[in-house]
DNA sequence: AACTAAAACGTTATATTATTACAAATTTCT
DNA sequence: AGAAATTTGTAATAATATAACGTTTTAGTT
């Protein structure tokens, strides 16, 4: 049920925070539209450089990727160093990820009241959350 | 509240499961508790060789570092990349990982319900975790 | 259109995190 | 003691990520 964000998306939203959506950013994020699954930055270089017709620096592509996360289009999966397009972007969210330990394919649920349940959690050890990282490794649908 | 193992504790938990507790292990799970707080491998290394008094690979630390992670003696926080002792390595559980962005202290809080519910959430898509990462960066009692 | 300031990009180098490969030493079991 | 399994030492290297700095491009202003 992921709807995956357009190119319009994120035309929109740059707009919207007056973020400048140059080339690079852009063939990056419909690379990784076309990929469809998280995927490290230097497994996405190659596949960038081929879209671009030219080397890259790996800089290049983690400066377009970091990009992409800055303005909540893409998330980065902390536990295998990934970067996948977020199913929701125009929804200020916690997300939980879930990524297949098999096929690697990931997916993204919003987390709804857990992030409420995590942040009183922190909050009975006076601790204030910046940001939630929640993910879950094991089998998708197809794998298991 | 957090109730650090002890020796006698780690010693327990590798007879009960058939693991050998060498001396390098039982320096490394000491030096995790002196520590206090989670560190990364590479930051560890030095105080690992300050403390065995000679000089250490790499591997050598995250060989430690991995046993104990294995047994469930230390808890291995994706999100920067640093090993912290479990507080309760008696108990099958998952846990929710606070990190002060500022101090660098840790904190960990058993999941219970959350986990359920993050699981049901999975499902949802057909999905079976087999791990679940949990963590929240933010600042702690003492840095907020 | 030219000017300026800010942002983005290219390039090189390097920092940080983690693992592979294989031989030597140690421990466990018989 | 001898065989098998585990652990350790050592060297090299893989994988992930950022720093530094000069050039180019863009956006806003004159």
């Amino acid at each position: 049920m992921s709807t995956q964000p357009t190119v319009a998306d994120l035309q929109r939203i740059c707009r919207q925070r007056g973020a400048r959506l140059t080339e690079q950013r852009k063939e990056a994020f419909k690379e990784l539209r076309k990929v469809g699954k998280p995927i490290t930055a230097y497994d996405f270089l190659p596949k960038m450089e081929q879209r671009l017709g030219k080397r890259l620096a790996p800089l290049t592509v983690y400066r377009a990727l970091d990009f992409l996360v800055e303005h909540g289009l893409v998330h980065k999966i902390a536990s295998n160093h990934s970067y996948a397009l977020c199913d929701r972007p125009h929804v200020a969210h916690e997300s939980l990820h879930l990524v297949c330990s098999q096929c690697g394919a990931g997916d993204e649920l919003p987390l709804g009241d857990i992030n409420q349940a995590l942040t009183d959690a922190a909050a009975t050890l006076g601790f204030v959350p910046d940001r939630s990282i929640v993910e879950m490794e094991g089998r998708c649908r197809d794998c298991a």
